[in-house]
DNA sequence: CCGCGGGCCTGAGAGC
DNA sequence: TGCTCTCAGGCCCGCG
């Protein structure tokens, strides 16, 4: 579900109900997240004050007082909902009077801010796990990723270096997250879109044959840098799970150009073209065969 | 090393 | 109503 806008929403809505704030109770009503929880996971996160919560690619880092850091993944599916002075949600038979809503609340805090926060996963494929601080670079999920593609150390001609010599798609060289570091289905094929450039195409043709980045280079990276920043200030895509933490809907879908759009007119003006769908692979890829070239 | 396909889960929606 | 099938915003693993 959620790619780099959707993580960082929900950042933005944790940040001040668990900044500065304590875990006073912890509930893992279910441990077998994508990665099984730790036997003392509740032990070693009550008592803890978060001292920063952060954000690297898919995943939010809130760093605790103990010197380790709670690593969360949403997965496909997951969300976090933050209830202020909800008391019913701590009562004894929770487990058996959670509405449908709350089925799948796999974990939650209640912090010494006063906020309850419910980790919620249908699918389960989310994960949370507890990292020494000074183990986070060696931290399996976190040490092949590629830069932000909203730091600085992303550009043109940091993105034509990564695709040197890849013979795969663009479409697969983007999605892989040792190259750019968040980018999901969605703002791939909308960045490609806004670039007017083929999913197809060979990800090696952004650069010349000395590496050095060529002006597809350049309109990819202005786009992927302006996709994400527009569906954060959206508050990123709800298709079917993504909420804010206040339990909003997100805009940004409202605003795509392709994806999940086949059959429909390509927005580009003038352009005339029918939006595609085609499967690469295994994902669906949403894209303008006239204009995106 | 690289690129690809399968698998992990549940739920929604389409078609019969 | 219900069954079956496909598909879904991600990532890990094993294969060639």
């Amino acid at each position: 579900m959620p790619e780099l806008p959707e993580v960082e929403t929900v950042r933005r809505g944790l940040a001040p109900v668990m900044e500065g704030a304590r875990f006073d109770k912890v509930l893992a009503h279910r441990g077998d997240l994508r990665w099984p929880l730790p036997k003392d996971f509740v032990k070693r996160l009550e008592g803890q004050t978060v001292t920063g919560l952060g954000r690297r690619a898919k995943y939010l880092l809130a760093d605790l007082s103990s010197g380790e850091v709670l690593v969360m993944h949403l997965g496909m599916s997951g969300s976090f909902r933050v209830a202020l002075n909800s008391v019913e949600t701590f009562s004894g038979n929770y487990y058996h009077d959670r509405s449908k809503d709350e089925a799948h609340d796999l974990v939650v805090f209640r912090m010494s801010s006063g906020a309850t926060v419910r980790f919620n996963d249908p699918r389960r494929f989310g994960s949370m796990k507890l990292v020494p601080r000074t183990e986070l670079d060696d931290e399996p999920q976190l040490r092949g990723l590629g830069p932000e593609p909203l730091g600085n150390a992303f550009d043109a001609a940091m993105l034509a270096k990564a695709f040197e010599g890849k013979s795969t798609s663009l479409k697969a060289a983007l999605l892989d997250q040792r190259n750019v570091a968040g980018l999901g289905n969605i703002y791939v094929c909308e960045a490609l879109s806004r670039s007017r450039l083929s999913p197809k195409r060979k990800a090696s043709t952004i650069a010349d044959r000395k590496g050095a980045p060529n002006e597809r280079a350049e309109k990819l990276a202005d786009a992927i840098k302006a996709v994400l920043n527009d569906a954060i200030a959206a508050g990123g895509s709800s298709l079917r799970d993504h909420r804010r933490t206040d339990g909003s809907l997100g805009d940004f879908q409202h605003n795509f150009r392709v994806y999940d759009r086949e059959g429909q007119r390509c927005p580009t003006p003038g352009c005339g073209g029918t939006i595609k769908r085609i499967v690469q692979n295994g994902r669906s890829t949403f894209f303008c065969p006239v204009c995106q070239k």
